[in-house]
DNA sequence: CCTCTTGCATCAGAATAGCTAATACTAATA
DNA sequence: TATTAGTATTAGCTATTCTGATGCAAGAGG
């Protein structure tokens, strides 16, 4: 025995059959021939076995099976009907949606400009953020719960596109009671030898940078404390534990308010200047929706004003 | 743009590709070849103009709309199946189920063993009784809320097939204090003249039958009282309001505890007794289901043993 | 980095199912 | 009994959906 197809519009077909108490009005409401309607009644009997309508008089009647399979088809049409709606809903909101997985470090106010920026250029468009571990970043992009990353020191992988997005300062924070405070001139890194440093947690991308930075610069410093966050290296630094190598924008709130004193960092002649890479990273290959390319135009736009 | 059709199956498969999380798997469960499967996933995308699976990656993972469409798909499907299990349901309870419309006076009692014999011949089915006015019943019969009607007098009409069932003898009751109580032989109609008489309402059929018997005899009644059941009149005998005339089978238990008398009717030379015909009706040209018919054989079958 | 493996997509052709228009029925009605 | 209104049936056409063969690509493994 063969199980039968039955179509969702069949359901619906008869629904009307049955509401309007005619074939001819139901196959009007359904833009198909009273024949087809008919016929497509008589299938649904035969599909499911029962006898739906009790045509031996005029007008015609539902049978008690009839009456039952009406308030069922009634349900599961107007369900399916809903769940089209609702995956519709869905499919539009995805498409003005931008769903971002940025570093702690980018900065929420920041992050805030280029949002704002964006929403004007795309209105109804929108940006979940979610700030997490840098590590978490590109499983999240490939797990495709995120659109885009924000992140410093990307590595382009398998199936991760990396945008440069901005190149951020290295500069050399500490107390403003601190013998670097008073310099006016840039710090060269080989005099950090020896200082009291406040650090990144080893398996950091940054810190391996800036190991080998310092390394490459013979700046053997005294390491006295390590974090996984900017935020908890500018406290210890703001504590008195020693100094610290940040990106400048990261700094700015606490030079204004005079807790710590930002220091440029010299450079050799022919080595290039330290700075920190933030770069935008996204599932290679994957089509972008027209909301995520244009967030990234706005990102990048925003960031070459910036340096200009 | 056309509006295409969707199948529950379709749906089914695609719950089945999710739940296994495979084309191959579920094409399997459904019973179709592989490339089906994948055609039909397609096909609903395309519907539904929404990406459910994403195949980008090995394996492939659901949509947020997949996701969305998973659910309410198993939920369709799921209501789909019941609503056809409980048509299923319907269809084999109505075929074991006589729906039987009465008039009040076959009695309960009396029916009850009717429906005991047909219950052991029929096992599994079994029998709606209602009772109702004599007027009703046609009607009834004739909508198709009841397969059978029990009735007397019954007139064959457009669409009502009339099986003669039974005839029950007609009989003069009275208070066994009245003079007819002492005869031990028949009474003729026309020695009812001028008797105090309780008898039907105008309007039913046995009355209008009663009404021509006693025209015919020469029986002209003084009527003290019309009910439109028996049990009323029988009240109203015992009260004293006068005689009556009534079906032999109704008096029984009456007689038993001495409450009325029955006196049989006398017949002419060459007149038919009389006698209240009880008929069974059904719709004319119904397909009769085999609970019915059956329970037809054994109304007949048990009353023409009583005859005997 | 290249190759293999696995599982899905795609293609072409055959089988089905569903639609329309024309026409035949049929229960009610006059 | 003839008419009427509404449904069923039929035949032919079109669109859909199946199958088996084959193409293709993401991971896995060397």
């Amino acid at each position: 025995m063969v199980v039968h197809p039955m179509q969702i519009e069949a359901l619906s077909v008869y629904c009307d059959v049955v509401r309007h108490q005619s074939f001819s009005r139901a196959a009007l409401a359904n833009s198909v021939s009273q024949s087809s309607a008919s016929q497509t009644v008589r299938q649904i009997e035969r599909r499911i076995g029962a006898q739906l309508i009790d045509r031996s008089r005029r007008p015609w009647r539902l049978t008690a099976e009839g009456e039952l399979f009406f308030k069922g088809s009634q349900e599961i049409v107007e369900r399916y009907r809903e769940l089209e709606e609702s995956v519709k809903r869905q499919t539009r909101r995805a498409a003005h949606t931008v769903r971002l997985a940025s570093i702690y470090s980018v900065g929420m106010h920041d992050l805030n400009q280029y949002v704002d920026r964006f929403r004007a250029a795309e209105p109804g468009a929108h940006v979940d953020v979610d700030y997490m571990h840098p590590d978490e970043i590109p499983t999240c992009i490939q797990s495709d719960q995120y659109d885009l990353g924000l992140l410093a020191f990307a590595a382009p992988g398998r199936d991760l596109t990396v945008v440069p997005w901005q190149e951020q300062t290295m500069m050399v924070t500490c107390l403003p009671s601190h013998r670097f405070a008073r310099r006016n001139s840039a710090i060269g890194p080989w005099e950090l030898a020896g200082e009291a440093f406040v650090t990144f947690d080893r398996g950091l991308p940054v810190r391996r940078e800036l190991d080998r930075y310092l390394r490459r610069n013979e700046a053997d410093v005294h390491i006295v404390a390590e974090f996984d966050n900017i935020e908890n290296i500018k406290q210890a630094v703001e504590d008195g534990a020693g100094v610290a190598i940040l990106p400048e924008p990261t700094l700015r709130r606490e030079v204004e308010l005079h807790a710590l004193v930002a220091v440029p960092l010299d450079t050799l002649d022919g080595e290039a200047p330290f700075v920190r890479p933030l770069s935008i990273v996204h599932r290679r290959g994957r089509r972008l929706s027209p909301a995520v390319t244009e967030f990234i135009r706005v990102l990048r736009q925003a960031s070459a004003e910036q340096a200009a």
